[in-house]
DNA sequence: AGCAAGTGCGTGTATTTACACATATCAGAA
DNA sequence: TTCTGATATGTGTAAATACACGCACTTGCT
């Protein structure tokens, strides 16, 4: 009987994906003067970030986004219909290279206050050590 | 240039999103044999845990999952119509209360060792202090 | 009694997510 | 060269998510 009461409050699930909807809502309503939700600006951040002059393989965004792939093939869909991100064949024409146009460089930069201001809120609320053991333990559960 | 590098790894919003898509997909994996889903799971363990008799309200079901309204609204359905929860009007005719059905409580019983299996799995990943630091990070978050 | 404000909830729409399945292409073996 | 398995990706479908908007009902004021 105490233990039904008990299991929901101690679940892993339940507790981040509740922090994961919580935190993504204060992400896009940082966001939205920028005219980007989090997600998007996840994607293009990290296009820029690994931009080696030739774009990204498809697979390979994923995984570093740690998402599936047919996840970012959707959501990729959404950037390239804003002109944000490019996708080109490679010699090997199962390949798709994956990079930001200069419009996508441009709605990053233009969006980076907003982010600024929503990790800087996070910040306050977690202090820098508590946002520092949260990256440790996110990132011990995606290695796995 | 080495700003737009550091972004990603650092984000909150990045970092919390990503590992709930990996737990969930964790979770929904074990509660596979079960036939529930872990958004689903969470739901029915949430109306058992607030059984008072007479059914939850839709908002304050929604309070306590921490998510939307409107969410929850479409979450119920599916397991409306599953014969997992029954809605029936208050007194008052614009509330809707929410219960467990029979075969709800007979699912959630069933799911259970399920969901211990892939708690069990959280924790030594985490070990327990590291999933205590979570939940404690995790409420952090919600509660603002 | 009647009206205005507040409350509880659903719907339309768009995004995010991923599994199951399908397709196209490439690389290596026979 | 031809076939076979591996690889890179897309599509169909369903669930999860929430904002903007609208509707029904209640409450309190006059």
């Amino acid at each position: 009987m105490a233990k039904s009461l008990l299991e929901p409050p101690s679940c892993a699930c339940f507790n981040i994906r509740r922090a994961a909807r919580k935190v993504t809502q204060i992400y896009d309503k940082a966001l939205r003067p920028a005219g980007l939700q989090a997600t998007q600006f996840t994607l293009l951040a990290m296009l820029a970030a690994g931009n080696d002059g030739n774009g990204i393989l498809m697979g390979s965004l994923a995984g570093r986004l740690g998402m599936d792939r047919t996840t970012l093939t959707r959501n990729l869909a959404i950037a390239e219909r804003a002109k944000w991100a490019l996708v080109r064949p490679g010699k090997d024409r199962r390949e798709r290279h994956v990079a930001l146009t200069a419009a996508g460089r441009k709605k990053l930069a233009q969006a980076r206050p907003y982010w600024q201001a929503a990790q800087q809120g996070i910040i306050e609320q977690l202090s820098e050590t508590g946002l520092a053991e949260l990256l440790t333990l996110t990132h011990r559960l995606d290695s796995s």
